[in-house]
DNA sequence: CAGAATAATGAGTGGAGACTCACTTTGGTA
DNA sequence: TACCAAAGTGAGTCTCCACTCATTATTCTG
């Protein structure tokens, strides 16, 4: 976490349509896609993405970093069934950071960005539990780790709206009953 | 499915061995291996995994559907919450077919494959719905669909056994009160 | 606005890995 | 055993892609 001196300009503008770039890319064809397409979508050179980013992994964690904030940020508006519900939602609509965890095949470690997210989720239990839907024996771990199952399961799977219903359903009832 | 004549006898020990060798070392390091490296752990040429599987895709599709008849098979010998237990149990040992699914990139389609597996999935569920032990309101589908999102998340999160155990309970109360 | 520092450019390099094929070996058969 | 079709071999090809760097362009700063 060094930072230099301020970007200039340009170099902050292109940072960031790199990094536009890198989301919608890796999310239509998975992190298999070339850093070369990335530069091309974001009307880059691949020298600029490489200054950026010096390796592509570099690249993917950033963007990482990036979608688990966004994700933090959103836990802080629905409580937890509805963010179970949006999460996955996007998840099947290839719109998340899941595909990025799990099919780059480099192992993305961002303990601070995780932290933060287990942290709203942890708030967001605790809600739950104090309203009685979830019930008290249901502990952090697990929620996140179903949270996770079922963003992949949605993406690979391509689960209809229905099937993210029913399968929610399940796994809410679950929750309630501990 | 076009039988031609049967293999030699070599022929037949080698295109055991090469699925042998891609089972273990797709387990280790993922569809990104090397066919190079599977040829290397079957003790064979590079050309004979090539003569026995034209493509790449060819070899994961072939050691797919072998994955899957074993799972259905194995399906057989145990009840609903059994074989959810032990199929993400695999998962997390990362020795599934889960990673292949899910990580290869490649989208490999075996309807016959699955379709067994779905049958058999189905009469375990319906013995436990006979039971009572899952409710009447749940379905095949969302079954499926959490056993997929569940072996993923274990196997990309590397759950260990007391994770896979709580949140397995967590699925098993919502199976049971629907 | 000039000079210095920073950034962008994109042709080029190196390496990895999927796949080929001319040739050799082996297993089945008469 | 002698034949030959099937199978095995592995050096080589080809394509793709991550990454480099000498050159050019753009911002900043005094």
């Amino acid at each position: 976490m060094v930072e230099g001196p301020p970007l200039r300009a340009d170099a902050q503008r292109n940072r960031a349509r790199i990094l536009d770039a890198a989301e919608a890319v890796f999310a239509e064809f998975g992190a298999r896609a070339s850093t070369e397409e990335v530069a091309r979508r974001a009307g880059v050179a691949i020298g600029t993405v490489f200054r950026h980013f010096p390796t592509k992994e570099d690249l993917l964690a950033a963007l990482m970093k990036r979608l688990l904030a966004q994700l933090t940020e959103e836990a802080g508006r629905h409580d937890l069934f509805g963010f179970f519900r949006r999460t996955v939602a996007q998840a099947a609509a290839k719109k998340t950071a899941v595909e990025l965890l799990a099919g780059s095949g480099v192992d993305i470690r961002l303990p601070d960005a995780v932290g933060h997210l287990e942290e709203a989720m942890g708030r967001l239990l605790q809600q739950a539990q104090a309203d009685g839907t979830v019930a008290d024996s249901v502990r952090l771990p697990e929620v996140m780790a179903l949270l996770t199952g079922m963003c992949q399961g949605a993406l690979h799977g391509g689960w209809d709206e229905h099937l993210q219903a029913r399968t929610l359903a399940v796994v809410f009832a679950g929750f309630e009953r501990g």
